[in-house]
DNA sequence: TATGAATGAGGATTCATTCAT
DNA sequence: TATGAATGAATCCTCATTCAT
């Protein structure tokens, strides 16, 4: 599975064998079919792992009951946290979901796209109404981009690297949040 | 071109058959190979058209002069106004460059990769330089959060969107030059 | 087609691989999958081609409104002619369809038994109902036999033997109708 | 052993795993080959088994020295019996044997079918001679007919049906000997 | 320029079989 | 006796590519 995970974030799903894994993983291609259906049950069990991982952690951070801006600093790490311990499943969720979530199989990848902007969306305009964040600034844009930005981060990111997922989480929130122009 | 370039985006490079794309230009795949040499060299017509726009557009900005803010904004603005027009090169671009730099035939995006982070890396050091842009933050991750943000737009960029190229770059700029904490 | 109807009769449509068809085709196995869908698409035409035919003939014969008897004699009589001339097609319809007809796709088999049990089996009840046929025997046993040694004969039949389907039809009524035995 | 007869009978020896027959019997696939050496192993026990107890049953037909018609209402009902018994082994026969027979290993069902062939064959030959049977039919074609239609019975015969073997026997004797027709 | 037919190199998957435990 | 994990050959099928017409 963390095999898979790594050669699929690699290469991309299509673009990766059977075989290929099955290399990685020290047997033959064959061997695989005891422990997987197929290459398409091995790809959801991937992300299906992550997504669940990741909405433990989501649903104790908003049932925290934090101020919008607290609740979105809040979101980001554990963002950038899970990046940290799911950084292929996150890599392959960024190149793959938007093309499978067609596929009955793969419906809950849009199911939690929907819980996800659900989530963000409303913490930045909770935070608009209490008049913590910018009022002039289109709210659904914003979404956006801070979305991408964080899970962007899986394509480069190194677990061993320099940074520590709190530590980038930090950096990103200081700028998103007061913006990387010099003030008086 | 633009219907390969529509079908690579919407589906993947690998996952797109010959035949897809040749139905969507209506003629059979076989005659796709008058015009073609390869499946390959339409990828590389696709990039390659695009880049050297992107970089028609960049080296202007980059030859004007201005200071470290104002070429910020101009590199931001050309992107959104690139992505405006080439969506699908950029959104195959975003999928695929990793894993196709690694072939001699694509050499050349490294090195577009290269020159593009000379140029906004360069852009954001010299802003910090001239106390411009606050000296406080890695300017290292600061560019690659702006770069992904600014480039995976083309995931969800509609042409005929409710906002502009221009508008999305000025909301944008303001996000990350300004912050999204409301100021007193 | 006519190539693989041979081969699915002769080593039964599992135990056939596609790279058989295709060698006694002259082709590769690949060059099939220009001119058929999968295997099972080939199994389907040459089933419903004989199906047709076969329904073709025996319509005509029920249409005729001819005696029990005669028409009894008629079915039987078109039927090995089908058999002389879809003699592989009918092999393989006795050996596969059975598991076949589960399938969705092939339902058209089972509508077909169900069609023709009415036919023979109405025309041995009308016999029996106008005392052409003997009363004392089990309708629906008498329809299995008969029904079973029509086909069954598919296994054996060749083409240039020295008998017609006429004659071989001729001699089995000739059984059927009036027995082996000796009379004075 | 019952298992296997019952699964091969109703999806085809090829179509059939080694993994269904052991899901069947309550194992793994690997246990099998504890008790037998290989999937064809076991249908040659089926078969030989079968073979055997057939054999038994018309050696005591055949030694009893009955007259044509005796022997061919003895061996017409001894095969009913049979197929009671074996239904299975003899639904993979029908299925099976054509192509099996060409392996050395199944070299035994070429034989059998030898001595089938002499035994009903040399019975309705006496019977012709005796002018017991009739002399206008073609000895040949009438063996053929007979022998289908006793043995693809084995397809439709339900152990648990309203008919024992002995009533199915005779109401075929009595369509083969006398004919279906009414006679005054 | 386009077609239709083929090619052939893979790729995912199946399955009988093996074997250490 | 049975299990679980693996093997590896074979199978169906896909697809980029070729080429005569």
């Amino acid at each position: 599975m963390a095999t898979a995970a790594e050669v699929f974030a690699a290469q991309g799903y299509n673009a990766t064998t059977v075989r290929r894994i099955a290399d990685e993983a020290g047997m033959l291609a064959g061997s695989l079919y005891y422990h997987f259906d197929s290459k398409e049950s091995i790809l959801e069990e991937i992300l299906s792992t992550f997504l669940d991982e990741l909405w433990a952690g989501y649903d104790t951070v908003l049932a925290a009951g934090l101020a919008p801006r607290e609740t979105l600093e809040a979101l980001v790490t554990e963002s950038f946290r899970e990046i940290d311990r799911h950084r292929a499943a996150v890599a392959i969720y960024q190149k793959e979901s938007r093309h499978l979530s067609a596929q009955p199989r793969f419906r809950y990848l849009a199911d939690s796209q929907r819980k996800f902007e659900k989530a963000w969306l409303g913490t930045l305009e909770r935070g608009v109404a209490t008049r913590a964040f910018r009022a002039d600034l289109d709210v659904r844009l914003t979404y956006r981009f801070v979305r991408d930005t964080v899970w962007v981060a899986a394509s480069w990111y190194r677990p061993d690297g320099q940074h520590s997922p709190e530590e980038i989480a930090r950096q990103y929130l200081s700028m998103v949040l007061d913006g990387i122009t010099v003030r008086e």
